[in-house]
Formats: structure tokens, sequence, C-alpha cells
DNA sequence: CAAACGATCGGCT
DNA sequence: GCCGATCGTTTGC
């Protein structure tokens, strides 16, 4: 595992307004997220993304550029939050990337927490650190957002602001090419075709990694 | 206005 | 491995 550089730089506007979503989603594995509410920080190291890409993504919730209130910020240039509710329980943390009027996101799934873990374990009912409860603080979409207090009323909110809520730091943690798995993305069954993209990237030797789907019956 | 449906998680068998 | 929870968003009538 890479070692810490000592001084964390902030990801700048650039970073987020490429327009090629895979190789954000990729180069996202690594990078540190934080987020800071009445003085309690929370960070974790991002292990696991996905990519989704309107028009041609069946499975992105802006699918042909339709635009509805909630996905109107996807719809935005990159480096904002869009943050929603799904199963209405779990709200799910992403990347909005590319410049204003292409809706492409990345998905954060899954995190290796590494500050603020006492605050993780409070939000998410978390009792003991146990090697297998610290694992449980952020994998997951539903579980990292809890963990760091990620809320959908804060959709919208930019990440280029440190301090002011969330944003995601440079520490020189990144994940090496030969270190990047991929596969199918979690949970999009109904996509059709575009189930089958391999838009999933993981760290392969992370053990904070969300469990891999059961394979499809054939 | 009604209804179907999730980019999930955790508890239980 | 399976199943139920739970509710905002979207679409259709």
């Amino acid at each position: 595992m890479a070692q810490p550089v000592p001084t964390p730089t902030l990801l700048l506007p650039e970073f987020y307004r490429r327009t090629d979503v895979l190789q954000v989603a990729r180069d996202l594995l690594g990078m540190v997220l934080v987020s800071e509410w009445d003085g309690r920080r929370t960070a974790g190291r991002i292990t696991e993304t996905e990519a989704y890409r309107a028009p041609d993504d069946r499975a992105c919730h802006a699918y042909a550029n339709r635009r509805t209130p909630r996905t109107e910020v996807m719809f935005q240039d990159g480096g904002r939050a869009y943050i929603y509710l799904c199963y209405g329980i779990h709200h799910l943390f992403n990347v909005v990337t590319a410049p204003a009027g292409q809706a492409h996101a990345v998905l954060i799934r899954a995190l290796e927490p590494l500050e603020g873990l006492e605050y993780m374990a409070e939000r998410r009912n978390i009792l003991g650190t146990s090697p297998k409860e610290k694992i449980r603080l952020t994998t997951g979409p539903g579980a990292l957002s809890q963990a760091l207090g990620l809320h959908r009323a804060c959709s919208g909110q930019s990440l280029l602001l440190p301090g002011k809520g969330f944003w995601i730091e440079d520490r020189g943690l990144q994940v090496p090419g030969q270190d990047i798995a991929s596969g199918p993305r979690i949970g999009v069954d109904y996509a059709g075709e575009c189930a089958a993209w391999p838009w999933r990237f993981w760290e392969r030797d992370s053990l904070y990694v969300s469990k891999t789907p059961r394979l499809k019956s054939l």
C-alpha cells in the first residue's frame, strides 16, 4: 500500500471536468474523501467506484439526457455532489464529472477509513472496533454515506471548497493501473446490455471493497 | 392522484 | 443465501 504525502492537495475543477468518466472513475481510486460537519472530521480512501454516463447508458439516471428535478445536478459542470435516496433508506454519493451539459457521474461505492472512525461508528451504530467492524464502517455506497454524514439534502453542493462540508484530496495514495480491477456494475440488471459493461472499478487487493454480486443464473 | 420501483443493507435461516 | 424495510421520484391514468 502506498505511503502518504505530507501535503494533501484539493482536487481541482479540471480533474472533474474531463469528458472520459471511465478515466475519472479509475483516477478517483486512492483519492481521499473528507467530510467535516460541526468540527467532526471523517475521511476515507476511495477503494471502489462505478461510472454512469448519459445519454447512452441505460443504468444512468439521466439516460437519454432525460432531465428531472432530481437529476438536474448531473447536467451541471463537474465538481459537485449528486446524492439521492435509494430504496427509501440509503443516501448514495456520486461525484458529478464532465463539463456542463454532459450528465456523467461516478458513484463512490467503498472507502478505507482513515480519520474520525469514532464518528463513523456512531453514525453507523456500530459498537465494536474489530477488523470486521472497521470494514463495515465504509464498505458499500449506503454505508459510506452514512459514515460520513452525506445526505441528499447536500445534493448539488460543490466539492471545490475545502472545509465546507465535503471535498476530495490527493494524498499520493493513488492506485497504480496494474492494481485496478474492473467488472460489471452492481444492481443494474434492469439496464439491458449496459448491465454487462465493466464500469465498476476497485482496488484489487483492498479489504474495503463491497461484496461481488452473485453470478446471474443462466 | 395512484402506484411501481429502485446504483442497498442487515438480520435471519 | 434469502428476504423485508421504507419512501422519494417518476410515470401513467
